[in-house]
RNA sequence: CGCGGGGUGGAGCAGUUGGUAGCUCGUCGGGCUCAUAACCCGAAGGUCGUAGGUUCAAAUCCUGCCUCCGCAA
């Protein structure tokens, strides 16, 4: 059975790692282009990349898949499935129907909900207390195809989009390998419900507002950690918020500063109140509110905004 | 050449008209208290990132270097 993995992010590159590790042939791994990333700005290669260089896999990066572009590639790792995890592109039909097993894709949440870019972050940020690993075949649609392998994964309640990220890549790279393994015996599944779209993060996503419920807060903070951070404004200064915990106390205006101690900055919210337990403020590293009050005020009676 | 901030006792910070290094917390000792992460008294602990330069004198001005971080992508 030749592979050939097609994925760019970190959690493409863990699974990649797991199939690599289970002995499986992979013939190549396919990413997005080198971005100037990261301060200076400086050409980084996307965490599939890397990895794969390090084992000696060919790396493929195409700019394109249009007019039968990536065809000479797929002459050249003769893959007899593909396997796509997080890659970022839309697979034309030739390239789906090239291999024998067809192409096969890891998507992080229990489908129908949230197809799309940021499956882990609308899960926690609307509440959910389960989600899943879920494989399907795919077809030309966005996360339309049917279920082959769904592993189910429970949401802790302040758990972070990062710590379920990690759960999610385990969860995931063991779907995958059941699914490889067992091809020839499972059988698919339509996805059943009502679909629901977890479109793309933006900065704007991130942005609390504090008139929604306390649990809601939190649930953003959650699923906005480690990126991009939610975030709210402190006297102008845009102020990230790494964690929070929610609290019953009532008073105050929405996103008015209650109270500041050692145990945090409680901020009143539409329901309840919030009491942020990490920061970071511009130009300063991620600190414990206790930590940052000894050395800089914070004024209660501020309204965050 | 994307923009920007910083490296000062264990932690977070102050300290630019250059001239004895300070604050909050922590630590250690003692006291108070039924008791405490609370309070009071006291103590220890800093080559001010590094290499040079200017100067009678530099944490403070200039130059190179190392290094950490934030934003934007």
């Amino acid at each position: 059975m030749r592979i050939l993995f097609m994925g760019t992010p970190d959690i493409a590159s863990g699974c990649l790692e797991r199939l690599y590790n289970e002995g499986f042939e992979i013939a190549g791994a396919v990413c997005r282009e080198d971005k100037p990333k990261g301060r200076g700005h400086k050409m980084m290669a996307p965490p599939v990349k890397m990895f794969a260089q390090g084992k000696n896999i060919p790396v493929y990066q195409p700019n394109t898949f249009k007019d039968n572009a990536f065809l000479p590639v797929l002459e050249e790792t003769k893959p007899d499935i593909i396997v796509v995890v997080a890659y970022g592109k839309i697979l034309p039909k030739y390239v789906l129907d090239y291999p024998k097993y067809g192409c096969i894709n890891m998507h992080a949440s229990k489908l129908p909900k949230y197809r799309g870019a940021a499956p882990i972050q609308w899960a926690i940020i609307n509440g959910e207390t389960e989600t899943a690993a879920t494989v399907m075949k795919m077809d030309e649609g966005l996360d339309t195809g049917d279920i082959l392998v769904e592993r189910i994964i429970k949401i802790g309640e302040y758990e972070t989009a990062g710590e379920l990220f990690d759960r999610m890549m385990c969860e995931g790279a063991q779907a995958l390998c059941e699914t490889i393994k067992n091809i020839d015996k499972i059988k698919a599944k339509k996805q059943e419900g009502n679909p629901v779209y977890a479109p793309m993060i933006t900065r704007e996503t991130a942005h609390i507002d504090w008139k929604d419920d306390c649990g809601k807060i939190c649930r953003l903070i959650c699923g906005m950690n480690p990126a991009p951070i939610a975030y709210t404004y402190y006297k102008g200064e845009a102020v990230k918020i790494l964690s929070a915990k929610k609290s019953e106390e009532q008073g105050g205006v929405p996103g008015e500063i209650i109270r500041v101690g050692k145990d945090g900055m409680l901020v009143s919210a539409g329901s309840g109140a919030v009491l942020i337990k990490t920061v970071r403020f511009p130009g300063k590293k991620t600190m414990e509110i206790g930590e940052y009050i000894r050395g800089n005020s914070i004024e209660t009676g501020e309204v965050l905004s």
